[in-house]
DNA sequence: TTGTAGGCGTTATCAG
DNA sequence: CTGATAACGCCTACAA
């Protein structure tokens, strides 16, 4: 900037003045030191410009477990469109699911002066986050916060779950087997505790051996429901897919088990997917607003920014069932 | 960092030490420092760190088009692991396909003083970038650089759109639809080309009435491909759909329509998709490694980055036919 | 309308 | 081993 100064003869300032659009500049001078930076390629700092005033770099973090799960690369999108709209930009960064890897990047993004940070977070104990809470706000996204006031924006995982449950037991069956995992994450113990709820409330009695809820995987998932379904007695009649990735297994393995194929499982998965609707045999969802989570959760975040010292909220976000048209 | 100083009884620059981790400092003082530190609640401030030395925000920011398509969201997340396994964050923005929109984000990129940037190019002609990419190293990716000399990672469009086509062909088909889009786009008409290629070789004539070029979205491709099939004289017997946006439409059309159905046409997919091997009826899929794309296109900008002036290369990634179990 | 002085939080340099 | 001081690139406040 002293050289686009030097160049087009005037003070630094004057520059800062024409680079910002602020008004009282004469029109020539102006002019000059427009072509002095198209010349010289001066493109101005940001981050030296944020140092002074707002102390801030203009940019949310979103921390997911996952951006190749499209469950968490939606809630990204809605959050990068929201981000935008108020002239942050998004930095992304993926947990992978670990305790340790969740603290090194909520500290990476702190350090980096996000202005606020929305986590989807691994851990189940975040005091850690107090400190880092006092300077940076921090909303949850799909899992609540443990040891530390935060804005929250969650499923309603029980509610979604009672669905299914119901929905299969309306169809007649009761040998319903449930698939997903991993067991400890707070939306499966949900997911899980309103499965059973339903069934507590129709008076049918739950087989745990059909509950396999350490898959957390396709692959996983796949292979605890070939198990399921494999066995020529006390065989379940219908299935309950946790979440989307469990769905995904579930339906590889029914798709792939021995030829011809019998007669398909009843099944309902948590988490709507593109092509539920035209799979071989008819699969209800649970299906919720993920663009809805995110555009929440960062309009929370952004009225925290704003200054907002409101109690925190905790919102949950709708679920229903999709079924098949069929 | 003056109050921690302060409350330490140290100087400035034996604070920063600590903090950074430097040799030189006796265990007793650094001891003091740190119990300040945590007292005061510091954090460093990385964004006034870039400002003196490397002038930067070890951070890299990925221009795509929409987070929400799959293709995109894996090339996200195998740069994001690469990026951070070199100490950067990863910013992304989407540009929603649009120019103006593409532009305004580098520019913000560039501002925000990314050390490199990985663009999915909306515009066709990149000479405003060469003014950016003299400060700012950029790789392009999935489409090539217009006026502007950069590193760019590519598919093998021509490559698998024939294979898709061979296959088709080898099953004896003549009459093959086409639905994809929008027309314009690089990636399609390299596809279409590398169609009409396959098609020449066989010496089989192409149907212009069955290549629909508009359809760039799900609902777009579903709708044209409802209409291609929908006709009771000159149907097409098999479909090429350009890319995975397409395929979910047509696999919806061709589901939904008049039941019981008709005898699916024989269909294959430019890009994967998790549950191509799960339809009603067998789908080939033109494969490739979206997070070898991505590894790569992080590997060409983190050499550029590391002061690298080697001629800019254009890598290609390789296609594949997948064929169903079938 | 334009310019000058000072400081934002950190690190580099060089002296103690 | 530790500290004083000068940047880094920009903006705010005040002055001319």
């Amino acid at each position: 900037m002293p050289d686009v100064a030097e160049a087009a003869g005037v003070s630094l300032k004057t520059v800062s003045r024409v680079v910002n659009g602020e008004a009282n500049v004469a029109p020539e001078t102006s002019a000059r030191v427009l072509e002095a930076i198209g010349r010289l390629g001066f493109t101005r700092n940001d981050i030296a410009r944020g140092l002074r005033s707002r102390q801030t770099s203009s940019s949310l973090g979103l921390i997911i477990e996952d951006l190749g799960n499209p469950f968490y690369s939606s809630i990204a999108r809605a959050v990068e469109a929201a981000a935008e709209e108020s002239g942050f930009m998004l930095v992304v960064a993926s947990s992978e699911g670990d305790d340790d890897r969740e603290r090194r990047l909520v500290a990476a993004l702190v350090e980096r002066r996000v202005d606020g940070l929305l986590l989807v977070p691994s851990s189940e104990d975040h005091r850690y986050l107090a400190a880092e809470a006092a300077r940076t706000p921090v909303v949850f996204l799909d899992r609540p916060p443990h040891g530390v006031r935060s804005d929250a924006v969650l499923l309603d995982n029980a509610g979604g779950a009672r669905l299914a449950a119901q929905r299969l037991l309306g169809q007649g069956h009761a040998r319903i087997a449930v698939v997903g995992g991993p067991a400890g994450l707070y939306t499966m113990r949900e997911r899980v505790s309103g499965f059973r709820a339903a069934m507590a409330d129709a008076g049918t009695p739950v087989d745990e051996s059909l509950l396999r809820l350490d898959a957390g995987t396709p692959d996983a998932a796949a292979a605890a429901t070939a198990e399921l379904f494999a066995s020529r007695r006390g065989t379940p009649t219908a299935l309950f897919c946790l979440n989307n990735r469990a769905a995904v297994g579930a339906v590889r393995a029914l798709a792939y088990r021995a030829r011809p194929p019998r007669r398909p499982p009843a099944m309902v998965a948590f988490d709507d997917f593109e092509l539920a609707g035209v799979l071989p045999w008819p699969i209800a969802v649970v299906a919720h607003d993920t663009a809805a989570m995110g555009r929440l959760a960062a309009g929370l975040l952004l009225e925290r920014i704003g200054g907002s010292r409101a109690r925190p909220k905790q919102v949950t976000v709708p679920t229903r069932l999709v079924a098949p048209a069929g």
